[in-house]
Formats: structure tokens, sequence, C-alpha cells
DNA sequence: CTTGCTCCTCACGTTAGGTGAGGTAATAAC
DNA sequence: GTTATTACCTCACCTAACGTGAGGAGCAAG
């Protein structure tokens, strides 16, 4: 049989049956005069072989070991690949999620730059490096259960509370003063909403803000003064109560 | 800052960072008069954002494009990237069934041959083929609760049901008679242990027996006339009943 | 004899860099 | 001031598994 006839046969290419060929992986065991090549039916038996290896995964150089060598370590090989494909799985898997947390966020945003995409990775890379994994989990569900509109709503109000803050603290007032007492328990309540009751989620923010700093934890929402402003009226809050 | 302190201080190669000067990905902005590379800030920052979006698996061409154009559609990158991770992540899951199937077949046997192996996957292609995916998971499910050695047992068992009905054959034994209703019994119940008694996958096997022959689908245990034998005393077992 | 199909070999392109050669620049030690 | 050690430069070939031509020959039909 020439090339083209068990190249239609099989549907491997013509190349491929050349590059076989040239990295010695099947000769044919047979040439016409003028070099055609000839395929033989056990070499397509073997061809066959390579064929459901290689639909395994396997590479071509682990494919000629395990045909070449008739004690080839089958069993540690088969398990070789296995725990490869298992991380491969892992990772993208990890990749997915990740990819979906973006396209999350990013679909709540009109104008969607590349500035914004970049900023967005690199809060997911700062939330993978503070909260655990079923942490993260946690705040997935919760993210799907308030769903788009209740988190828009949440993230403007942010906005709307920390500039009425600053407001106070540029006119001076006494964070002790009923006005920034109110604003302080909005504060806590957006706290709350945010994590959900679970002091550990609690635990890992504050960590995440003293780690890398307001400015970077809040996503430029905040700044230090502003915080450190805040955390005054919120210590004369819980001392009042 | 030289390639050198950048790579350190990155964890990035130098030849990576000489790779995506060569490509234009990121030119420093600066050289020394003698032409070495200077990374300026606003590099590094380039630097972090390729990064990034390297690290989420994208190809450095879709990057340059992510970057170079500032409307670039990125909600559409994304999901595409999502969708091919979901396909390579199908694609790795089913090839790591199929070596599960196949290891937990290899552990069974002693000697481990590259033919055995080969055999093997054809098997597996082959019920792939006549089960379905549920199906197919059902008999995983069993051979886990059966264990390795009821599973050795059984193929034990076909195989000496097998040689004796063939035995009766060449004695010229009527279907009909009492030794021969006894091995039909017996056929049966190990048909019973395989299917678990789930119609459905007695179908499939029925279907895989008709169209690929009693040779390959008994993986050459054994012949058709010897099928049609027992078939014969079956019929008359259930006839009687 | 020409047309159209199949076959051959040769050789470059693909990804994302690794590895080394051969030469120059900057810096530390003496 | 010289020398030794790094650090840097470019050039160029290597990887896996082929795809995609280029240029030339074989082969059957009209």
């Amino acid at each position: 049989m020439k090339v083209g006839e068990l190249a239609k046969q099989t549907g491997i290419s013509i190349r491929t049956l050349h590059y076989y060929d040239e990295i010695g992986l099947i000769k044919p065991s047979e040439r016409t005069e003028t070099g055609h090549r000839l395929y033989t039916q056990s070499d397509i038996i073997r061809l066959q072989q390579i064929m459901s290896l290689r639909q395994l995964g396997f590479s071509l150089e682990e494919i000629r070991g395990c045909l070449e060598s008739p004690h080839f370590d089958l069993s540690s090989a088969v398990n070789l690949h296995m725990s490869r494909l298992q991380e491969q799985i892992e990772l993208a898997r990890q990749i997915y999620n990740r990819l979906e947390a973006i396209a999350d966020t990013l679909n709540r945003k009109e104008d969607v730059s590349i500035q914004n995409l970049i900023e967005t990775i690199e809060v997911m890379t700062m939330f993978e490096k503070y909260y655990t994994q079923e942490q993260l989990e946690e705040l997935k569900q919760r993210r799907l259960q308030l769903g788009d509109e209740q988190i828009r709503q949440g993230e403007a109000a942010w906005k709307e509370l920390i500039s009425q803050v600053q407001t106070e603290m540029k006119n001076g007032s006494d964070p002790a003063s009923e006005t920034m007492q109110e604003l302080a328990r909005r504060w806590m309540s957006l706290i709350q909403a945010f994590t959900g009751g679970n002091s550990e989620i609690e635990k890992s923010l504050n960590t995440m803000y003293e780690q890398e700093g307001v400015a970077r934890a809040s996503q430029g929402a905040g700044d230090p003064e502003t915080f450190e402003y805040m955390a005054q009226a919120i210590a004369i809050l819980q001392n009042t109560r």
C-alpha cells in the first residue's frame, strides 16, 4: 500500500507518515525501485499501535521506547503519564477558576480597558495570597447569591461612604460625633455584607490590609488617613456599646 | 535597571527578556552607549502586565494584541480562552479516565507486555463505542466494589466455563442435556455478575458481540461456534423455565 | 505527447524560549 | 595600571510534531 492510500484509510496525513519514517518510528518494509514507500500489513498494524498510544497523549519518543524494547516498564510509564495529566488538569482548572472570576468582574464594568483587566488580575493574585481556597469559594458563592446588581450597589455604597468620611475628616469632625458614629455603623455593616459574618474571612481581610497597605488592598478606593480616622470612630463605637 | 538585575528581581530569565525584546513585546526604553539594555520603571510595569497575562495562559501574540491596541476585545479574548481551557480539561480528563481503566487492567496481569497494553487500549476503545458514559461509570463502580481478586476469579471462571462448553461440544452433547443446562445456568450467572442486572448494559453487550464478532468482543476467549452452541442451550433453558 | 494525479526529497515555519560560542564592557582586586 | 571576574552583547542552532510549500520525477489515461 502506498502512502496516499494509507493516509486516506487511517486519516493520518502523508507528512506525518513521512515524518514517522524520517525519525525511524515506522519505516515501510518495502520501497519500489523508484523510491515510493510500500507499507505492508505488519507496518499497518504497527501504525495502529502507534496511533493508539498517541491518542493517549504519549510522546513519539515514549512510543518508540514502548515498541522497541519488549520489556519497557509500561506500568510506570502509564503512571507517570497519569500524574502528568493530573497536574495539567489541576493547573488548567486553577486558571479556569481565575478567568471565571475575572470574567465575572469584567462583566460588571462598562468600559473594559486593558488596565482594568490587569488590575483585576492583580487583585485576584492578591486575594489568592491572603484567602484560603475555601474562603475564596465561599466568597464566590456569596457573589453568585447576591447577583451582579447587588454587588454593583455594594461597590457604589463603599465609594459613597468613603467620600462622606473624607468630607467629615476635612471638616475636622470628632470621630465620636453622631454623624461619624452613624457612618461607622454603616461601615461595619458593609464589611459584614462582604464577610458574611465569617470571622476567618474578616481576619484574612485585615491581614491583607495590614500587609499590602490601604491603597493596594482597597484598589485605590481609600487612603491610609481616612482608614485611620474611621478606625478611631469604630473603636469609640465598639467601646460605647 | 540592567537585564541581570531585572531578571533576578522578577525571576524571569535573561534569555526570555532578550526574546521579548527581539519580538518587540518589551523593548527597553533606553540603552547605554555600549548597547546594554536599560529598563525604566514603566518598562517594569509593562513586564509585570505581561507576566500576569502569561500566567493565565495567554500566548505572547495575544498579549501583544492586548497591550498594543487600547480597545482590544478583552471579554471575547477571555471567553475564547476559557472555552479553550474547558476543552483542554475535558480532553485531559477523558484520557485520564482511559488511562485509569488501562492501569486497572494492567495491574491484574502478571506479565505486562506491549501487546497486552495495545489490546487493552483496543478493548477500551471498543467499549467506549458501545457503552454510554453512564454505563461505563457503572461498570467502573462495580469493578471497584468487587476488587481485583474477585475480578481475576471472574475472568478465570469464564475461561474455565468456556473450555468446559467446548469439551461438551466436541463430545457432541445435546444442548438440552443436564450437563449443558447446568453450564448454561452458570453462563447466565456470570453475565449477570458483569451486567449487575442492568438490562441496558446487557443490550450494549449484545450489540457489541453482534457488531464486532465473538472473537474480538470476547478478546479471543471464545469462538463463534461455541457461542452459537451455548445460545441453543440458553434458549432451551429459558423455554423450560 | 500532454494532462493530471501521486510520489519523492529538501527545507523553512511554527511556540517560547534553552544553551552555548565568541567577543566586549564594567567592576573589583592587586 | 593591570588583571581577573563578572555581566552583557549578538549570533545561531536546538527543542516537538508536524504544516506548507518548492522543484522534480513517476504513472495512468486520452
